[in-house]
DNA sequence: GTTGAAACGATATAGTGTATCTTTTACTCC
DNA sequence: GGAGTAAAAGATACACTATATCGTTTCAAC
C-alpha cells in the first residue's frame, strides 16, 4: 500500500500545479482509493465515502472526481470489471507510459507491474502478426493473487 | 470469417451430444455473431436478430443463449467491453485451453491469437514475481487493427 | 460586496446484466 | 393422437454502471 500522508500531498501539488482545487470530495475519493488497496466500483467508493466522512457522496460526484484524477494520473480505470484503482507511482517521480495491472478475481487486489520489454515486444509481435499495429498502453490480466487460490478458470 | 455452415453443424452436433436443443433462437444468436465477424453486445445481438428474422428477440433470450452457448465452447464472453464473439475454432478440432484476444478499440473487430508460449511464460513469471501464482486463461488485450489508427491511447 | 468560474448537488436517463415467474414448445409415454 | 413433463422462451422487475443536463454553492479575484 501506498504511503498515504504522501500520496496526499503529490495529489495536492499536482492539483496545484493543474491549476484546480484539492477539495474534501476530491481528497476524500482519493483517499478512500489508497486506503482500500484493491480495485473499487463507483457506487462502493461513494459507500465508503459515506462511512467515512459526515456527508452523504453523491455517486455522480464520484464519478466526476475520478474523471478528474485519472486525467492527473493518481488512478486508473480498469476496464476488467469497470472499477478503479489509485495509481500505485502516486508518490515517485518513476514516469510510466504503460500500466500493466494483475487483477485478482477473488478479492480484487491489484498489482500494477511492469512487464519486462520483452514480454511486451512479444505481445507486439503476435498482435503485429494477426493483422494489429497497435496495441493499448493499458494491459489488463485477471488471476488469483497469493492469498486467494483460483476458484475457477 | 467462420465457414458459416460447418460451424452450425458443429454447433448442432454440439447440442446434440450435451443433450440439448439446437433452436431456432440459438441458431439465430450463433449465426449473428458468426456473421458480424466482431464483438457484439448482447443487445446488439438482439437488434440483429430483429432485422433478421419474423419476431423480436428479447434480450433476456440473447443473455441466456450466450450462456448456453459458452459453456458449449462456442463463443466467447470478452470482459473488456462487455462484448460477445462466436470462437473462432468452432470448426476445427483443435482443442485450445487458452484463449487470447486482439480487440479493435475501433472498429471492435476481434481476433483470436495463439500467444507463443515464450510469451505466456513472460506473464507468468511477471505475475508469479508479482505474488500472483496464476493468471486466468483468457488475455484480452486492446489495440488497433490494420484498419483503424490509433486515435487515443 | 460583486462577479464569475469552478465545484458540487440533484434528477433523469441510457446501457448492461440478473432474478423470477409465467407461458409455450416439443418430446415421451400411453 | 392426447396427456404429462421438462426444456425453452417470454415477460416483468430490478440492480449496477455510467452519462447528460441543469440548478446551486463555494471561493478567489477584483
Amino acid at each position: 500500500m501506498l504511503d498515504y500522508e504522501k500520496a496526499i500531498s503529490v495529489a495536492e501539488q499536482k492539483c496545484a500545479d493543474r491549476g484546480i482545487r484539492f477539495t474534501r470530495r476530491r481528497k476524500q475519493v482519493l483517499a478512500v482509493l489508497i486506503k482500500a488497496d484493491a480495485a473499487l466500483s463507483a457506487y462502493e467508493i461513494a459507500e465508503l465515502c459515506d462511512a467515512d466522512g459526515d456527508s452523504k457522496m453523491p455517486a455522480m460526484s464520484v464519478y466526476r472526481i475520478l474523471e478528474l484524477l485519472q486525467d492527473g494520473n493518481l488512478i486508473h480505470r480498469l476496464e476488467l470489471a469497470n472499477k478503479y484503482v489509485s495509481c500505485s507511482h502516486i508518490s515517485c517521480s518513476h514516469k510510466h507510459k504503460q500500466s500493466q495491472f494483475l487483477i485478482c478475481d477473488s478479492c480484487r487486489h491489484v498489482e500494477e507491474i511492469d512487464l519486462s520489454s520483452e514480454a511486451v515486444d512479444a505481445l507486439r509481435v503476435a498482435a503485429s502478426a494477426a493483422g494489429f499495429n497497435s496495441i493499448s498502453s493499458q494491459l489488463e490480466i485477471k488471476g488469483w493473487c497469493a492469498q486467494c487460490q483460483p476458484s475457477r478458470n
